[in-house]
DNA sequence: TCAGTTAGTTCCAATTTAGAACCCATGGTG
DNA sequence: CACCATGGGTTCTAAATTGGAACTAACTGA
């Protein structure tokens, strides 16, 4: 199978990848986060080539992630604009963020604080189930096929 | 800059990527959070050419993810299990999940249903405050440079 | 007229991927 | 013994993608 063949599957997470999880998507999504909108801004903070820069935008923007809009005319340019859509993605790049605090600092610790504008505490995301506010881990969680892919997704010794 | 150098960023979502951001890395880590532990079991499911398959494997058993641990001697069989390390990444793949059941899900509705145990309730993930207990979306949050990077990471119109 | 800004596109060499075949240690079968 | 199967890879080639640099287009301002 192709890489660009993986929204066939039926698989949420492999839809999902197929949009932002190629090589530097994600980091482009993070730059979004931190406020940048500009094709220049996002080739000198990433050093990516501009080509590729250019690929992955068309495609974020193609899958409604981010929005193409002219910020002037004459000449017409564009800046990049997260959708709703695009925001919602914020908890992937924050608990990749966390992850990577924790496991992947050096000597002089996590580069960014996110600060809660509402309690003005540092940030310390958790995975929580909305109905009955408890944290969630990972062997807290069964999974289950539903209707149409019965007996087609999972392993039989599904642990 | 070449992809396989974005670990030397001063940018925890970025040293993160530099080990699960590959093509097919994060699809790997979704299979193993099914329960998946062998080669070609892997290879199978999701059809990826077996040099890349064994590619990734290594790069995330050496970035401490995986641990490959053999399951039988004569001849020696090997299988990968998450490692505490690898576990904590659940809530990145669970808001992927997510995000992919809400906006690219086609006509027969979520491939899967993840129910947590404790309450036996659809999962709805959200992005948590430990602090506050609130709710967090992306507009809730401000973000600062530790002192080491000061003025380095952030554009000066932090939006 | 000339330089500067912004957002790309074009070119080529180097790297990575897809697909298939092959390898190795061992175990089971006839 | 010969032969096939299993698990976990490695090797090979052609096709696709990336990195790096230069170039283009459509203006603005001096």
């Amino acid at each position: 199978m192709r890489w660009q063949d993986i929204d066939q599957q039926p698989c949420s997470v492999a839809r999902s990848l197929a949009i932002i999880g190629d090589n530097w998507t994600l980091l482009v999504l993070r730059d979004c986060f931190l406020g940048v909108r500009r094709f220049d801004d996002f080739q000198q903070r990433l050093g990516v080539t501009r080509h590729v820069l250019s690929d992955r935008l068309r495609k974020l923007t193609e899958g409604g992630i981010l929005d193409k809009v002219a910020y002037q005319q004459r000449p017409v340019r564009h800046e990049y604009r997260l959708t709703s859509m695009g925001r919602d993605l914020y908890p992937v790049i924050v608990h990749l963020a966390q992850w990577g605090d924790q496991y992947l600092a050096d000597d002089h610790g996590a580069p960014l604080t996110r600060i809660h504008k509402q309690c003005e505490h540092t940030l310390q995301a958790q995975l929580h189930c909305r109905h009955c506010g408890e944290t969630v881990a990972a062997q807290d969680i069964r999974v289950e096929e539903n209707a149409h892919w019965k007996g087609k997704i999972l392993m039989n010794n599904q642990g």
